[in-house]
DNA sequence: GGTGTGATCGTA
DNA sequence: ACGATCACACCA
């Protein structure tokens, strides 16, 4: 049993890193939201899927800079907020070098606090775990859209939050949801808390358990 | 539990 | 034309 100390913000340098390397770390982290209007809220991180540049077809950041993945560029610990499907907003959080693109995609989440709101923002949800387990659903239950592109995450008003509990191990690295054929959808690229049921796709063909 | 399909619009 | 998706219908 991992022992709650007391909780701290990631610094920047921790994002500072490939993201390959800072994906698993995330799982588990707490993802809080000082939201204006509606009050603290907050989600432990449970499933994120990395994403490269040059290198990675699956990646928006793949052809170069664009006006859309700007911040995809920039300096770690910022967030990279897109439009999917003509419907939902997806959250990433940028690491890397500035100059170099490299992100993790937030794809799943535990509700924590706030919990009335996400309910509030997401009518839908028959339960708990249908508030975050997603990428649009995470996105659309915190209240973040196209405003929230390149926003701080060392200054606020989201913050990653690390409260002692450790990354799982071992965690689960399986292929990335929604690629198409030669966009790297081989690559074990997705990291989730094993049998957490805020987890969008139980489905984990090809899956491996993978130690830290 | 699983699979299939339509909605909807910014981006390249 | 095509998505780093979701909800709902339907089958099991």
């Amino acid at each position: 049993v991992t022992r709650p100390t007391r909780p701290r913000a990631l610094s920047r340098s921790f994002y500072a890193r490939d993201s390959l390397e800072l994906a698993p770390e995330l799982l588990n982290k707490v993802l809080v939201h000082d939201d204006p209007s509606v009050g603290r809220l907050a989600v432990r991180l449970v499933e994120v899927e990395a994403y490269r540049g040059s290198d990675d077809p699956g990646s928006h950041a793949f052809r170069g800079p664009t006006p859309r993945n700007t911040t995809m560029f920039g300096p770690p610990g910022h967030l990279y907020v897109y439009f999917s499907y003509g419907t939902h907003w997806c959250v990433n959080v940028v690491c890397g070098d500035p100059g170099v693109a490299s992100a993790v995609l937030l794809r799943g989440a535990a509700p924590l606090e706030g919990i009335d709101a996400m309910r509030a923002r997401r009518v839908r949800a028959r339960r708990d775990t249908d508030l975050c387990s997603g990428p649009g659903k995470l996105a659309q239950a915190l209240g973040l859209d196209r405003s929230f592109d390149g926003a701080d995450l060392v200054r606020g008003p989201l913050r990653l939050i690390d409260d002692g509990v450790a990354p799982p191990e071992p965690s689960v690295a399986s292929r990335r949801i929604g690629l198409s054929e030669g966009r790297g959808e081989d690559h074990l690229w997705r990291f989730v808390v094993p049998a957490d049921r805020n987890v969008s796709r139980t489905r984990l063909t090809g899956a491996v358990s993978r130690e830290t």
